[in-house]
This record gives C-alpha cells, sequence and structure tokens, in this order.
DNA sequence: GATGAATGAGAATTCATTCAT
DNA sequence: AATGAATGAATTCTCATTCAT
C-alpha cells in the first residue's frame, strides 16, 4: 500500500465514523486525504468499497484482538478480557469502533462479522463452565460490552472510565 | 396537523430509522407516504426539518414515559423500570428509537436530549438511596440500557428477551 | 377594485421594483399584502397578468401626465416641461418608474409605449419650431431625460436634485 | 481558463444581458455553452459565482478603458473622453454593458463599483479646471452618459448614434 | 371573495464516477 | 501512479398554479 492508498484510508475513516457513510462525499475525502478526486476510485474501484477495505481492515484487526484472547486458557478470565475489550481500546482506535457501531444501523451496511467471532469466543466458555444457556448468556454479555462500549466511544473523556470498570467488575 | 403531515413523518421514521437520514430521498419518502414532493418541504420547511419534527414527537414521547416513572415512590423501583424501559417498548415504537440510537453516532445531528432527562431521574433516585457516587453509577445504569436496547432494537425477535431480563433482573 | 387588490398591487410593485420582476416569488407578495397566495391568482389570472396590470396603471398615470403637458402651448415650454419630468416626480412615485426602467433590460417584458407617447410630443413640439431633424433631436432629449430619471431614481436622496436641474436649464 | 470555462462565460452573459440574471437557467447556459449543467458548478461555484466572475471580468475591461483615458493630458479633452465611451463601444462589447446597466435596478445585485472609477476621473479633471463644485458637475455628467449609453445599447442601430454625437458636441 | 393545502414542473446544486493526459 | 476536467444522474428545494372548502 502507498502512502497515498494509506492517507486516503485514513482519512475516510475518520469521516466516515464521525459525520457516517452517506453524510461524506469522496471529494472531501480526497481533499482531507491531499489527493486528486480520481485517485479514490482507480484504488478502491468505488467508494462502496473504500468502505469495505476500511471494514476489511477492521475485521483483521478484530480478529487479531480474539486470537489473543482465545490463548487464555481459564474460560473465566477468558470472559472477562472479552468483557473488557470497550475500556482496553486505545484513543487512536475509535474512529474505527464508532464506525463499526455506527454501521450497525444501517440496514444497507450492517454485518454482523464484526460480533460473530466475538460471541463464539463467549459461547465455548460459557460452555467450559458448563452453562445451562450458553447461547443467552453470551446474548447478554455481549449487550454489556455494547452498553459500555458505546458509553466509552460517544462520551470519550467525560465518562469516567475506570469507575466503570470497577463497577463492571464487582457485578460480574 | 393533516392526514398528509401523519403520513410524510411516518414513511420518513420508517426509512429513516431503517437506511438512516442520510441515506434516504426525500423523492422516496414522498412516494411511499403518497404525497407530492414539495408538500414535504411547505410542511417542514427542509429535510433537516423534518428530521427535527420527527426527533421532537420522540422527545414528547419520552418525556410522557418518563413522567410516568417518575410518579413511582420507591426510588429502587424507579430505578428498575428506567432499566426495563428497553424491554417494556412496544413493537410500533422501534423505529423511533432505532432513529434515536443511530443519530447518537452522527456528529451533525447528535443532541443528548434523549438521554438527559432518563439521567436526571437516575441520579435523583440514586441520591435518594444515599449512594455514594450516584453520577458514575448512573452512568453504568445507562450504559446498561444502552446495550440491552441495542441489543433489542437490532436483533428483534431473534434474541431471547425474557431470558435478557430475567438476567438482569437477577444480577441488579 | 377591493382592499386587498390594492394590497396586491400595491406590494407586488415595491417588490418587483426593487428585485425584479423574475427574482420575487408570488407567495411573498402575497405575505407581504397579507392576503392568501391563491387570491393572487384568483384576481390576476397569473403572474404575468399581475405585473401587465400594474404596468397598465403606469401607462394611464403616463397618459395623464403627458396629457397636461399636451396643454402648454408654448412648444418651447412643452419640451422644458417633457425634459423636467424626472425631477418632478413625487418620491411615492419612484417605484413605479424604477419598474419601468428595470423592464426595459429584459428582451420578454420590454415594451415601449411608455416612452412612445412623450416621444411624439417632442417631435410635434420640435417640428413646430421647424427644426430640421425633429427625430433625432427628440431622441437626444429622450436620451438627456433617461439619464437624469436614472440618476434620480437609483441615487434617490444622494443627489443634488436642484443642482442638476440647475445645469439643465442653463445648459439647454 | 479552459475552453469550456470561457463558454460558459459567453454563453451567460448572452443570456443574462438579454434576459436577466433570474430569468436564465443554468440549465440553459449549459445548453448553449455546450457543456454538462454540473460544470457550471465546478468552475464558479453557484450561478451567483458565475455572475461576479462576469462582472469581475467586466470591471477589468472598464478600468482597463479608464486607464487609457486617464493618460490624456488635457483635462477638457479627458472629460470629452469620458462623455463619448458610450459611442466608442464595439458592437461584441454591448452586452457586457447591457449586463451592468440592467444589473442596477436590482438591490441585490447592484454594486457602484463600475461607476465610481470613471467618477473620479471626472471630479479629478473637472478640479483641475477650477470647477466650482466639480462632485455635482460630474454627477450631471454622468447623467448625459447614461442617458446615452441606454439609448445606444438599447435602441442599437436604431438611433442614429453619429447625430447623437454631433449633438452632444455641439452642446458641451 | 378568500383561504391554504396540495401539486408538478423545473431550478439550483451535489456527487459518484469516468477519462484523457 | 496520479491528476483534475468533465459528466450525468440524482437530490434538495422552489414556485407558479390549481382546487376543494
Amino acid at each position: 500500500m502507498t502512502e497515498k492508498q494509506i492517507s486516503i484510508l485514513e482519512s475516510a475513516l475518520e469521516l466516515f465514523s464521525s459525520k457516517g457513510f452517506d453524510a461524506v462525499p469522496t471529494s472531501l475525502i480526497a481533499k482531507q486525504a491531499g489527493v486528486s478526486e480520481g485517485l479514490i476510485f482507480r484504488h478502491f474501484k468505488n467508494k462502496q468499497g473504500l468502505l469495505n477495505a476500511i471494514v476489511q481492515m477492521g475485521k483483521e484487526k478484530i480478529a487479531f484482538k480474539i486470537q489473543l484472547i482465545t490463548e487464555i486458557v481459564d474460560p473465566q478470565k477468558r470472559i472477562q478480557a472479552i468483557m473488557e475489550i470497550p475500556f482496553s481500546l486505545e484513543t487512536d482506535q475509535y474512529p474505527l469502533w464508532r464506525l463499526i457501531y455506527s454501521l450497525k444501523w444501517q440496514q444497507e451496511y450492517s454485518d454482523d462479522e464484526f460480533s460473530r467471532p466475538i460471541k463464539e469466543v463467549l459461547v465455548n466458555s460459557l460452555n467450559e463452565l458448563k452453562y445451562f444457556d450458553a447461547d443467552a448468556e453470551a446474548d447478554l454479555i455481549m449487550s454489556y460490552m455494547d452498553g459500555f462500549a458505546s458509553t466509552i466511544l460517544l462520551k470519550g473523556e467525560v465518562v469516567n472510565k475506570d469507575k466503570l470498570l470497577h463497577a463492571l467488575r464487582k457485578k460480574y
């Protein structure tokens, strides 16, 4: 990937995640990336292709994170690691996650490839722990996660993350 | 409000909530509402005005719901009622809530007028219960709520709401 | 003519003369006249009909002015009276004249019915005075008149009318 | 400036000057210029921007003309040169001048940047000639000019320009 | 006579995308 | 690879006009 390709991806991610895919003209992406308008189409075929590329990168990053978690032997600790993902995100990863969360709400672009691998780990871990209804329990945990993630991604530094994390640990 | 105005609002809500504000052309709204496109602008000034009208109605509906909850005397029960809002939504209210949740992710349209009154009730109730850090605790509860709401609104009938609710009651 | 008809005509004249016929929506005329939008069309058939009505009134006012001037016996004095028309306009007549002058520049609406009767008086008077080329001389005088009229109508109180008039009298 | 930009400017000038700015749709300009409608907006931002570009070019042409006149040493001759500007216009410059004169009558677009430099030259020249009230005298001369210009631009070949010019020279 | 809701044609403007260079 | 001029299809919005009441 050339420097300009990366620049396009970064600008697009930034803009898509703050304004929404449909609200961002490709011309603005090009401008912010410091490239010509045509270049986006040479590299990514069309606007949707640009989104796909970003989403693909996102999936890989998540897969990597999940991979690490899978290696934890204790299922209890594995589950906890999953739940604490939202708290472990670096600020520079926020745009990607914000984009992923915002796309959920749009029929057209929605895609559960993001949550599926996470849920799998949870179900497996819960089964190891002999939970009766692992699937429903996994949904519950994923709900908590989504709630925390939303709070953190949207309120940013306004919310007291440590307090939230502390409460979460006590409750769970 | 004339019949056609209502029809426009309903179609717009339906479409905005499933595809996203920016992805819906006014021509489609008009078509679905069975009115001329010009009528949208006569009644709501512009597309944003149409969104505002929907959002305003939403705020009023929420205010009403909150009002009822405020009348619960036992603070513990009041908090529980708040947390269980996502579970008590009628299916025909889903579009409004989906729209509200999706707008959160768009800088341009985001507006915390929805969550503020809810948080207020929580903070007041927690104070009555002499919680040490009512504000952070309220944020925590709101996180749970958001998580459940997202799950219910997005997965709809796929997820086992009773199971979730049961789990929630046990945990909290 | 009802009060509302007059109100429509006045608002339309005011608006057409300051912004130009094509730049004024009928809705604005209705609003400013304090009547419903539909009423304009009931009374004047269409927007063009409204302009025609104003223009017709204008022609009548001018015809009246010319009539008075025709009654002057001395051809020299008659010519002078013509030339001084721009200086004798009441401020409340400015909008009508501004409209007439602005329409001149639009092919579509241009119409020399305004200047023709004036030129006729001039040519007749010049013939009485045995001018060699009365037609060309009339054009010259009309040019002066147009120049003064433009200056007065556009600069309004900014320009020193007495000074202009004095100069005109001396020169001619 | 590309060929197409020039073509747009020429078509727009032609159309604006004959029908008036507000009476000309951009689609017509594009058609006449042989370009896509979108191109107008790419190059000139919006319809007003197109007008501005034309007006700007006009100002530069006038500035050039004035510059030449400024170089005349004899103030008497300088004034005469100014007065005779309307007579010295080439037919292909008529559209520009017609546009300028028609815009005068529209509040929204009116702009005295056209007349100001001309008046300045006049005032300076009259001061050199020790005129008592140079400013009022300049207004007078500008009135003459405007009158002749209107006549020439609107009547075109119908009017006998030589005769007018001859009369003007004799009178002044 | 008067209202104002409603229409539909068209106007300005945007924007993804193509293409010659 | 990269540019930026150009396109054309949509999109938002305007406005003269009609019509039921």
